[in-house]
DNA sequence: TATAAAATTTTACACGCGTAAATTAAATAT
DNA sequence: ATATTTAATTTACGCGTGTAAAATTTTATA
């Protein structure tokens, strides 16, 4: 009773049962008989026990682990969708570990290293997109099942799971020709994640479809940086009178939150009410895109779905033990939120 | 050559020497004569071998990890201080585990629940505060090494590095008496972190010192939805006409955000300068503030030397291997950000 | 060069668990 | 009540490493 309970086979001992019975037990509750789950239950009712999780994550055919990889825990947007899949990895069983690449490949390389040696029986991975280092994701994920969320990457992992840019942007664009002027397109020149350039793209055939004439303001900018970008690119855009329209569509939020405070310091009025100088609108409904000045009108990713998709894509590759014959490929819809800004 | 390497048996025989010397190699790469260390390197290069991490941790004394509990990732000002200690953990030759408590007690706990079970060598604990289960985090830093930071907790833990709150507050409202009315305290009623308790006295005590008559703007809210808290209970505090000062010096950045979005739907102006209705300062110099409309004037905390001196502490706790005779405790001072807001 | 001391390597054992195969007990059918 | 089937438990072995103590090699000293 009072001597210490050091291993499986200790407290097997004081339970009355082997301790393979009890092994079992740890790993399924109700694969062992009713009435030796009773005295297990009782036993760890007196004692405190826990098994070593180290010898067992040695012996098992399987970790229970999953890597979660995104790339700049830094953006509350990427926190929050973190959070999100760590609950649902949570719910499936399975022990989630939460790495952020903090914006650079490097890193992302090194997550990924770092993931192999865990041995973890799927990882859920928001790729840099441009930035990384393809050849070094490819060889993770034909090692590891590997689930692409959030930007994808070619041919790399059994599935990818994201939005469909073109539909947002068209959605937001349609609103905002319909509501007002024409919007130009502001954006980074190079920028980093390839829904970037989707949504390039996706602006560019919104446009034409409504028969009105594209403009693409595509400033100076490295790295993730957006607000900073926004502010002092956005700026010059400004005090140069570079902008033809009155309706500006950010490639993202964080450009907007940036230009926003472009637009407030040159003096500009930004909204849709009448007086107004300015319209803005972004993409990805940010966390902060609600308290912005104005409020910021966007467009919401799905990420309750591609999250969701995700992590029962991952269990299923694992529970089906083996690679998919084709890469599945889901795009999720956003919403329109409309707010102050446009 | 084309045989596959399973493990540290395998690699030894191929290095042309005995496992256990690999094993010191792993441990103490100069703890091996040199011209074996040639022979294991020049190996390596060959051959794609990593130690078991599980076979290693079962084994070692102790293991490399140390646990990192922030009490909410999705605040990038937490996020930010999560990735500078992240780095300074892998500086020391030590493997961090981020996890994050979501604002909940209970999840607190969990974390700590599932650190307990890898068998961190130590811990940086950032606890919710009032919020936390004091009880059962005494119980677990008694049974690990623990130091606390950013908010301290009775006596929990071997050490707290945070900010002088005392130094940081007297400072800003120094500055806000020297520059223009005085100012008036927004918080919650009932914060949930001590470091707000500790501002409020602050607050408190320099209006004293400056002989100005103090006033406290207390408001409703619950959790860690600040900025919700700080649009919605200041706008009612505008629009109710309950000012009676031109400036408000807000418990923290995130309510002061949230209290800039209210106060531009307000109509008003915010700033220093002739004709603003408002004066609003913050405090933490979270990442966000310097793309308010206006940006934000706040104090920032000394986060480099927070972190620095927790990991620093952490590290001579686990190799001396004994707990300090008494608990440490070191607060850091801030410094002012003037921005536009006030 | 011989010898002592120090550094390095090897031997031998331990760590705490998973799991296949063998055994035993319980449930079901006759 | 007995035979048969099924479920639960136990036996026996293996996983890949750390580490103390013994053996060996190298370096330093005389």
């Amino acid at each position: 009773m009072n001597d210490k309970i050091k291993n499986m086979e200790d407290f097997a001992s004081v339970c009355g049962i082997s301790r393979p019975t009890l092994s079992k037990y740890f790993n399924a509750p109700d694969s062992v008989r009713k009435s030796t789950r009773f005295k297990i239950e009782a036993a760890l009712e007196k004692f405190d026990y826990r098994p070593n999780i180290y010898a067992i994550n040695q012996n098992r055919r399987q970790t229970k682990n999953i890597g979660l990889v995104v790339p700049n825990l830094t953006d509350p947007f990427f926190a929050g969708i973190a959070r999100t899949i760590e609950g649902l990895i949570i719910d499936a069983g399975y022990n989630p570990l939460l790495l952020s690449s903090h914006g650079g490949p490097q890193q992302e390389i090194t997550n990924l290293e770092s993931l192999r040696s865990i041995k973890p029986a799927g990882v859920l991975l928001a790729p840099l997109g441009r930035a990384s280092d393809q050849r070094r994701v490819n060889e993770f994920t034909r090692e590891v099942p590997t689930v692409l969320f959030d930007a994808n990457l070619d041919e790399a992992g059994e599935a990818f799971f994201g939005s469909d840019n073109n539909q947002s942007i068209g959605l937001i664009v349609e609103y905002l020709c319909r509501t007002g002027e024409a919007p130009a397109f502001f954006e980074m020149k190079n920028p980093i994640n390839p829904n970037a350039f989707k949504r390039r793209t996706a602006y560019l055939a919104a446009m034409e479809k409504l028969g009105r004439e594209p403009e693409l303001i595509q400033v100076d900018g490295e790295g993730w940086n957006f607000e900073e970008v926004g502010f002092l690119e956005g700026g010059k855009v400004i005090s140069d009178g570079r902008l033809r329209t009155n309706t500006l569509l950010c490639s993202n939020d964080r450009l907007a939150i940036g230009l926003l405070s472009a637009a407030f310091e040159a003096g500009l009025r930004v909204g849709h009410a009448d007086g107004c100088d300015l319209r803005v609108a972004g993409h990805d409904d940010h966390p902060f895109s609600r308290y912005t000045c104005p409020s910021l009108t966007t467009v919401s990713q799905d990420y309750a779905a591609i999250g969701q998709c995700s992590v029962d894509t991952i269990m299923k590759i694992i529970d089906s033990n083996e690679k998919s014959p084709e890469r599945e490929v889901k795009l999720f819809e956003g919403r329109l939120i409309m707010r102050g800004s446009a």
